[in-house]
DNA sequence: CTGAAAGCGCTTACAG
DNA sequence: CTGAAAGCGCTTACAG
């Protein structure tokens, strides 16, 4: 079935083009009787404008473009279904591009939504460290995009709206919890601090913590590696192998926190230690498995990266806001 | 940053609009050194065309529609990133919306999509029962769209491409398996069978296995409510409370196999009966908690989907396809 | 209150 | 191999 165009109402109802679309733009400035008739024509005959045309035409675009690294993982998927809620809200569509967490498609995805002509993204960038020339490609990349841009939860530092979590802080107060719990030996598991703008701040924030509590650190106890399953729980079988002591674990992300369950599982280790975790992870509530976390709302995060880009929209000379959002220490084994 | 247009191109290039337009739709139709020219001041321009002017132009999008109820969902998860492959895979884009498992939103998103002019879509629906007239109006919709659609995992016995899992004959090879073991009192959580067109075919599944086996269907045994974590939280207290005798459990989605999960760990029974659920439940195997469960590879079902839709798109009249895909049981604890 | 006309940024059939 | 012109389906400033 073909799509109707405005002049084919326009002709139904004999009268000018300009008048259909006045009663889909400003109603008020057509007759009541012209009007009426109109909307009575272009419902019968199921008409739908189209958004391609009324674009081009407006020089504006009805959709938010956003890029995240993953939807499956489910800290994205509440972000992205936080994203929705406002997106919704305010009458826009969502094109989705994922960046699979590698640099190169972060250019791609930047590229397909200029292309596209969005009205503005949400970017989770997958780049976000600074490696050799690659900020001021992706910095150039943003602003050729022609419309603005949130950066959301890894902190690149460009000159942009942006809104992250205090992970650094957490990490500190969730040391100094263990420290005021008595661990002295806390283990650290953790990305590579080197390549990974948020495993530096949780790394900075193990330090903060270890220093404010007055206990040095110790090399064997830090492993900082991949954000994967498979390195923290390598992680801990090398610890528990080679029997350095230790008390606690602090495992910085989902994923860890998983490599690192699963290790002490298969271990029969699994009440020997205080696990501290981020992000919370699925299941292990209704099985009744105690486990402290550092508990980030990403859906409210999504929300609140949403508002910030709708504002942005309407207010394009608005100061540039930098929102840090207070993630939450949740204790349920000590 | 103002977006460059063709013409702006063509100036700098001392060409035509046609000439540059040549050299992005049909190089080969352009002499070699103006070609080389060109694409060389479009680069330097960083030049990229208006998608939103090229698709009103050639009456032809290059966008793809996806309805899914809810991407938080693991499983819908997972089919979103089977879907994405195939689409990045074609150079397309995706435009999501949710319906949020709600026949409302159905109707909604789907009017989004045909406003969208997209050139194709992916559709799980949230109507999938044949409630009054709703089928006609989800049909009417579908006509007026415009473009292809895919019907995914919902099978709503529409006249058009469809792909979903066998889950009746999947439950009832369940049925068998466990009748197999000894088991003569099963136990069946469910959906609604009176208004979810996936928990009659489960029902359907669970007689077929019992009528095969010999066993007689018992009322108090058959639980058929909501899909939620909950209601089947909710009909295992209930089972043990009330003492009705059973051996082993089937429930019928992801979340009743996490409600199920959760009284028995609360109940401290989770050894005294056998159950199989209807997808893997997360973190389980990590934990070395065995669970018997009906595997659909939802992310294969995505890729497949869209292969639909591709080949659909490229061959308009080419017959119509019913995918039936099956699930494969995983036994661990029998 | 209404309409003719120009324009949004592309593509493409046609002519040269 | 190249370009002028018409067209895609809308919107909107302008004139009436």
């Amino acid at each position: 079935m073909k799509n109707l165009t405005i002049s084919d109402i326009a002709q139904k109802a004999g009268v000018s083009k300009t008048t259909v679309s006045r009663v889909m733009n400003s109603p008020e400035k057509v007759e009541e009787s012209t009007r009426r008739k109109i909307e009575q024509i272009m419902k019968a005959a199921h008409y739908t404008p189209s958004a391609t045309a009324r674009n081009l035409s407006k020089q504006a675009s009805s959709t938010v473009g956003v890029i995240v690294p993953e939807i499956g993982n489910a800290f994205f998927g509440d972000l992205f279904m936080g994203i929705e809620e406002i997106i919704n809200k305010n009458n826009l569509s969502l094109l989705y591009c994922s960046n699979e967490d590698k640099v190169q498609k972060d250019f791609e995805a930047l590229d397909m939504m200029r292309t596209q002509r969005v009205k503005g993204v949400l970017y989770v960038p997958a780049m976000n460290y600074p490696a050799a020339g690659m900020m001021g490609k992706i910095q150039k990349k943003l602003e050729g995009l022609g419309c603005p841009a949130v950066c959301i939860d890894r902190d690149i530092h460009l000159h942009m709206d942006a809104i992250h979590f205090d992970d650094r802080k957490a990490v500190k107060s969730a040391v100094l919890s263990l420290a005021k719990a008595g661990h002295q030996r806390i283990a650290f598991i953790n990305g590579n601090a080197e390549k990974n703008i948020l495993a530096t701040e949780r790394y900075e924030g193990y330090r903060d913590g270890l220093r404010e509590a007055g206990i040095s650190e110790k090399e064997e106890l830090v492993y900082q590696g991949e954000y994967q399953k498979s390195y923290a729980y390598l992680a801990m079988k090398d610890l528990l192998e080679k029997e350095i002591p230790f008390t606690a674990v602090i495992t910085c992300n989902n994923s860890l926190g998983k490599g690192y369950l699963q290790a002490v599982h298969e271990a029969g280790r699994a009440d020997d230690f205080t696990h501290i975790g981020l992000d919370k992870i699925e299941m292990l509530d209704l099985l009744r498995i105690p486990n402290n976390y550092i508990l980030r709302d990403s859906y409210e995060m999504g929300r609140q990266a949403a508002e910030l880009l709708i504002s942005r929209i309407a207010f394009p000379d608005r100061k540039i806001q930098n929102v840090l959002l207070e993630p939450t220490l949740v204790k349920e084994t000590f």
